[in-house]
DNA sequence: GGCGTTTTCATTTGT
DNA sequence: TGAAAACGCC
């Protein structure tokens, strides 16, 4: 196999056979093109079959890439390889396995605010109080423990004071009525497959047979059971390769542990370590940035990152007055890439930011993609109409029965519903039952015949799930219930745009049913319940894409802005116990290293809360971790007035398209630091001329078009 | 008892 | 600013 388009360590990695490897892979080194040709050596030159190969990797995006990159590289049917993440080949397992555990085999997937639903609805049960016991932190402590192994049993004598005792409580009660519900938690997706292999040691052995090779990517981001998970899998055979870096762990919040790639060969015993070091994505100054920010850090690997690139362009650093102003420099800067608008990604700390950067790039007319934040499925609309698919599918569904059993409002509220339920408990295996027995329920007559009729329409649509088109059920289900009238008869713009994404969602099964002619509904709720909104992102589209630093990890762009660089948003600062500035440093360090071109960072001066009025800010501790020297400030304002009126006047009464581009000389021109100035000479044409300018206290500048932001007061 | 309206209160990060 | 909870009217 050729193995020519591979550097020496890379090639060294690939070729190792017989040992468990770690590869140390910095940002930007070839990770993804060492493990598409260890996979093609494996089944090429060692010639073992697709089918016996299990890659995990973080995105299913990822997966998909990976899938047919290996495909073009050994040139045969690869289909029956396993390529996924953690949670999607966890999920096949389970597909498969979980009757063992008592589970049915059409389970449901809960998702974060589903079982946030869940854990309410066992505090009210234990008739707690809600305000004492919130639904939020008991979920959070819940999945904490399972990402930490923990069991339930485990918390049994760790009850000394009532919060405990309580957490204890909610716990098994919430673990039981997951049970009822034939409904799995993201964190039961990857323990119960743990359970299982424990329990049965020949389900074990089968898979340890069927996966006699298992690579892992992002292995610096795996938690306890997702080790436990590999490491049940291939300590016997030890056929094991796993990539990472582990300045790049970022998830460390949500159980991830930077000690399963540090102590790798304590776990498998004797290893091949292997570094790729040399960068080839990104600038000399880029990485020069990321060194002096992530070197700080003290627990970490040695190694340094170098690239035959050139120096390339120095760090921008925009300085704005307030949030509005910042979104607003943001589309300045990217109106310069108008026509390749992919090649521009805006980064940020948290979700919440990325609003007000929106509106400006809407009001602008510029083409952006949001990844994150509200996903597509978590809509309420969308979720409407999976919950009426799920408890088609799952009559024990009590999330979903409680989510639709008044919507579209059919006159069951409250107190019925409670009624129902206390019936339910008693009386019933599932929800459909209650069809047999609906007079025996302490009912007002109206409610007796809407019980009646939905769930007449859920048996009705149920019957119909192993002879017709998932997707032709769904349509004819939302006509039943007169969706499309309940929308648009509220003729509002927000009751409009529900409707018209349950129609793209419907479109959206009918696609699934294309690429997966064999499928049914169940698979198609699986698949939708574990993508992410990466997943379905279209990176060639001509628009810019706006993204967290945690979404953007594995990616790269041209070129990059980083919005928010100030202390307590960008490193963020909650408590005093659980922040973790390592890494919030590393997370920094994840930004920068995704830029091929240039970097932007950026910050306000105030910024405006919950939309409330500015707070003043404060820059960021991580500027100051880079060299000045490869810092660019001439989009700092010195001078400290107040812009928000200008461009707010701009904005609503001209075309500020139009508003550049008419630099010619004897131009008279306004810098934010060095004031006004006559322009003496134009070298070269557009963004990247070079301008001189002569200021008006007589210094002569050279300045580049496009980093110099200047206004102009006369063409 | 149900349903529309007002008030409150919250923001890390995500499978 | 926006979603969920509490409120108060029919």
């Amino acid at each position: 196999m050729d193995l020519t388009n591979l550097n020496k360590n890379q090639k060294k990695a690939v070729e190792k056979i017989g040992l468990p490897v770690l590869v140390f892979a910095g940002a930007g080194s070839g990770k993804t093109r060492v493990l598409t040709y260890k996979i093609a050596y494996l089944i090429n030159e060692i010639g073992l079959p697709p089918e016996n190969i299990l890659a995990v990797t973080f995105t299913n995006k990822a997966a998909q890439e990976m899938k047919s990159r290996v495909f073009e590289l050994v040139n045969q049917d690869i289909s029956g390889i396993n390529i996924g993440t953690f949670h999607s080949i966890s999920a096949q397992i389970l597909r498969r396995e979980i009757h063992n555990l008592g589970f049915s085999n059409s389970f449901t997937i809960y998702d974060q605010q589903d079982s946030r639903s869940l854990v309410k609805k066992v505090i009210k049960n234990l008739n707690l109080d809600l305000k004492q016991i919130e639904p939020k932190s008991f979920q959070t402590r819940i999945s904490n423990a399972k990402n930490s192994l923990l069991s339930v049993e485990h918390f049994k004598n760790f009850s000394d004071n009532y919060s405990d005792k309580k957490f204890y409580e909610i716990y098994k009660s919430y673990q039981e009525e997951l049970k009822n519900c034939d409904s799995l938690d993201f964190d039961d997706l990857l323990l119960l497959p743990l359970k299982l292999f424990k329990e049965f040691p020949d389900r074990l052995q089968k898979y340890r047979n069927k996966f006699q090779y298992v690579l892992v990517d992002e292995y610096q981001d795996t938690n306890k059971p997702q080790f436990e998970f590999i490491y049940s899998l291939a300590n016997e055979h030890k056929n094991i390769f796993v990539v990472g870096d582990d300045d790049q762990s970022i998830y460390g919040w949500r159980g991830a542990d930077i000690s399963n790639i540090l102590n790798f060969r304590e776990a498998f015993g004797e290893s091949h370590i292997e570094k790729l070091e040399q960068n080839y994505r990104s600038t000399n100054n880029i990485l020069q940035a990321a060194w002096s920010v992530v070197s700080k850090n003290t627990n970490r690997s040695e190694k340094k990152l170098w690239t035959e690139n050139g120096s390339g362009d120095l760090i921008n650093l925009l300085e704005s007055f307030d949030d509005r102003h910042e979104a607003k420099q943001i589309y300045n800067l990217v109106l310069k890439f108008k026509n390749n608008l992919n090649e521009i990604a805006i980064l940020y700390r948290t979700n919440s930011q990325s609003r007000i950067i929106e509106d400006r790039l809407r009001i602008e007319n510029i083409p952006y993609q949001i990844i994150g934040g509200v996903k597509f499925y978590d809509r309420k609309e969308i979720k409407d109409v999976l919950a009426y698919i799920r408890l088609l599918v799952n009559n024990n569904d009590s999330i979903s029965f409680e989510r639709i059993i008044n919507f579209p409002p059919r006159g069951i509220g409250k107190s019925s519903l409670e009624k129902i339920n206390e019936f339910y408990l008693t009386t019933s295996n599932s929800y459909l039952d209650l069809l047999n027995s609906i007079n025996e329920i302490n009912l007002g007559q109206k409610q007796k015949v809407s019980l009646n009729d939905f769930l007449g329409l859920i048996k009705k649509y149920k019957s119909e799930i192993d002879f017709k088109k998932g997707s032709e059920i769904v349509k004819s289900m939302i006509q039943d219930l007169q969706l499309e009238n309940y929308y648009l008869k509220q003729k509002t713009d927000e009751s409009i745009d529900r409707w018209n994404n349950i129609q793209e969602f419907l479109a959206g099964i009918e696609e699934f049913e294309i690429n997966n002619p064999e499928s049914n509904l169940v698979e198609y709720l699986e698949e939708i319940s574990l993508l992410t909104d990466i997943d379905r992102w279209n990176d060639s589209e001509n628009r810019v894409t706006l993204m967290t630093v945690h979404s953007s990890k594995g990616l790269e762009f041209d070129n990059i802005v980083i919005a928010g660089l100030e202390d307590g948003l960008f490193p963020i600062i909650r408590s005093f116990e659980d922040d973790n500035i390592e890494e919030e440093r590393r997370l920094f360090y994840v930004a920068l290293t995704r830029a091929k071109k240039s970097v932007n960072i950026s910050y306000a001066k105030s910024r405006r809360q919950f939309g409330g009025s500015p707070i003043i800010t404060t820059k960021s501790r991580f500027i100051k971790e880079i060299p000045e020297k490869i810092i660019n400030y001439n989009l700092v304002h010195k001078k400290t007035n107040h812009p928000t009126d200008n461009y707010r006047k701009i904005n609503k009464f001209s075309n500020p398209r139009n508003s550049s581009n008419e630099i010619v000389v004897n131009s008279l021109v306004e810098h934010k630091v060095f004031g006004k100035g006559k322009v003496l000479k134009i070298e070269g044409i557009g963004d990247n001329s070079k301008l001189t300018i002569k200021f008006y206290n007589n210094v002569v500048k050279k300045l580049i078009y496009k980093y110099a932001n200047l206004t102009i007061i006369k063409g």
